[in-house]
DNA sequence: CTGAAAGCGCTTACAG
DNA sequence: CTGAAAGCGCTTACAG
């Protein structure tokens, strides 16, 4: 049993190809006794259309390719997923590519993925903005997280948030905060410390920096060490994963949170809330991140004029903060 | 400036389209000086293969279709990343879709992909097996995590590490365990619990099941309650994410663990070492999972015979379990 | 509203 | 080892 084609169909109805192609894709322009009659042979024969021949012809895929580093780091699975679903109200799948935190050159996974999408998102990238430019070769492309010169841009903004943090923590008594500082070649890393840094200039408060170390949760934890050395009695640290880490370190060591330090996450992924206490962090609308940079890839494939956009995280107080002793 | 393709390739160099194309894909036909000429002209346009008209061509797409029913579950993350990297050996790329816990029907999402890719894996389906059989179409496909009879599995199976598991909460005189169970519709909740049921019927102790739950860590928090209620000292739950919402739950009641209760989760995700102290639990072997399940697909695909895998959990004794009181 | 025909960019017998 | 040609299953001007 081969698979029906428009053809099968049109041979059972005896009409042309043509008009069964037109009852799927643009049935305005068919009779709809017609119409009616294509859907329902079609449903019959379990017709499902070649998206590669779609594809050949009309120059689209349907398909939004979606580069993470990292899909084990739990920010990304919702963000995933939210594209994910909103390129399914536009009729497009998406091709997931992790190019590992080892990071497996993008550029050659974005090759990769080039041919066969109709756009690009491209989730906290860490290449070059140029090496980036190069490699998607002038395709749809909107990058999450952040802000690459002459590409359409979906971030979040924490900088508010992260000075509402340490703000919290000073008016907690602390006055020696340590800063985790994530990896350097991620923009939001740097992003995040430049806000930090500029409250604490302006702030009653001594900031000891840390890395930048990988965002992961060993780099948090061996962290720790450091952290009680330095006399601090807070950390803000660069994301939750990496909190966690400083959670878990800070334990091994003996010292009880947020009863002798205080810790700040970033993100509000869910190991945010499954820690107890839970940790107090900044929380991103990872969803809308998602979504909105499907909108805007959207536009852009069409050809419509788009604008960056940047949401804004917020401050939410839990468990792993507390007064200064 | 448009795309290259093998015309293009083929005029500059003077040759016909088919030489161009047997460059790439049967490279032992051609003359090995005329190919390097192909492949270097290739890269300096930037000539990438229409990924639509191979497809079309071949009738194969190069792409394979991965549902799980929630990326957000950090089961799945290192799963898809294995699939994917596995799968990128094969030269094709993972089109990955969420069913969502509330479960957009899953049949209808595997009829988005059918169309689209060269085989499927389906990863811990919900679906009845007659309805995913249906659904699927004769498409290839492998099921992870569950069976599904007259499909190809590749399952982990953790009776053995439960029981001891189960034995080793006995040993440190526990009489009283709970069985948080998952899922009714999950097949690995049903082996799980019964695992788990067989070996409590033969040792020394009193199971108390509560559930099916959804395996959230909401859920497993609103447990808590009655597990302290039901006055067992120790608690077998049915995934690690299930756990930590116990362990939320109890530290909500005030109940410490291991001191009071023993809490074992399953499957050894990113979560179960980021708690303090960390999760014993049953050590699943994720990643390999995940290359076995390519593996099986390719040989489907290919039309070879293929046999199920099952691969075994083990035991992972860390922080979560004590002697009881 | 409908059909005949060309074309999308490959692959692959077939013939040399 | 190479080329001409047909075909994969759609879409879409073009002509009616």
């Amino acid at each position: 049993m081969n698979r029906a084609t428009i053809y099968s169909i049109a041979q059972e109805l005896g009409i042309s190809a043509s008009t069964v192609s037109r009852a799927f894709t643009r049935p305005d322009l068919v009779r709809e006794s017609v119409r009616e009659q294509v859907l329902q042979t079609a449903r019959r024969l379990g017709y499902q259309p070649n998206r590669s021949a779609r594809g050949l012809a009309t120059g689209r895929t349907g398909l939004v390719g979606v580069l993470v580093p990292d899909i084990t780091n739990p920010f990304f699975p919702p963000l995933v997923r939210a594209i994910e679903q909103q390129a399914a109200t536009h009729d497009s799948d998406v091709l997931l590519v992790d190019s590992g935190v080892n990071g497996t050159a993008e550029s050659v996974l974005i090759g990769r993925l080039l041919s066969q999408v109709d756009g690009l998102i491209l989730a906290s990238p860490r290449a070059r903005s140029a090496t980036l430019k190069q490699a998607i070769a002038g395709t749809p492309t909107v990058v999450v997280n952040r802000a690459v010169q002459g590409l359409p841009t979906v971030v979040c903004d924490n900088t508010a948030a992260l000075q509402q943090a340490g703000q919290h923590l000073v008016d907690a008594g602390h006055r020696r905060v340590a800063l985790l500082c994530g990896p350097a070649s991620a923009w939001a890393a740097n992003r995040r410390a430049r806000a930090v840094r500029t409250w604490a200039s302006g702030a009653d408060v001594e900031l000891v920096e840390f890395g930048p170390l990988e965002a992961q949760f060993e780099d948090g934890q061996r962290a720790a060490e450091d952290v009680v050395a330095s006399g601090a009695t807070a950390v803000l640290a660069f994301d939750d994963l990496m909190a966690c880490g400083v959670l878990a370190g800070l334990a091994e060591l003996g010292r009880s949170v947020p009863g002798e330090l205080s810790v700040v996450g970033c993100d509000d992924v869910l190991l945010a809330r499954t820690l107890t206490p839970q940790l107090t962090t900044v929380t991103a609308p990872i969803e809308e991140l998602g979504r909105r940079a499907v909108e805007v890839l959207g536009k852009v494939v069409d050809g419509e004029p788009v604008a960056n956009v940047s949401l804004t995280g917020t401050l939410t107080l839990r468990g792993t903060t507390a007064p200064a002793l």
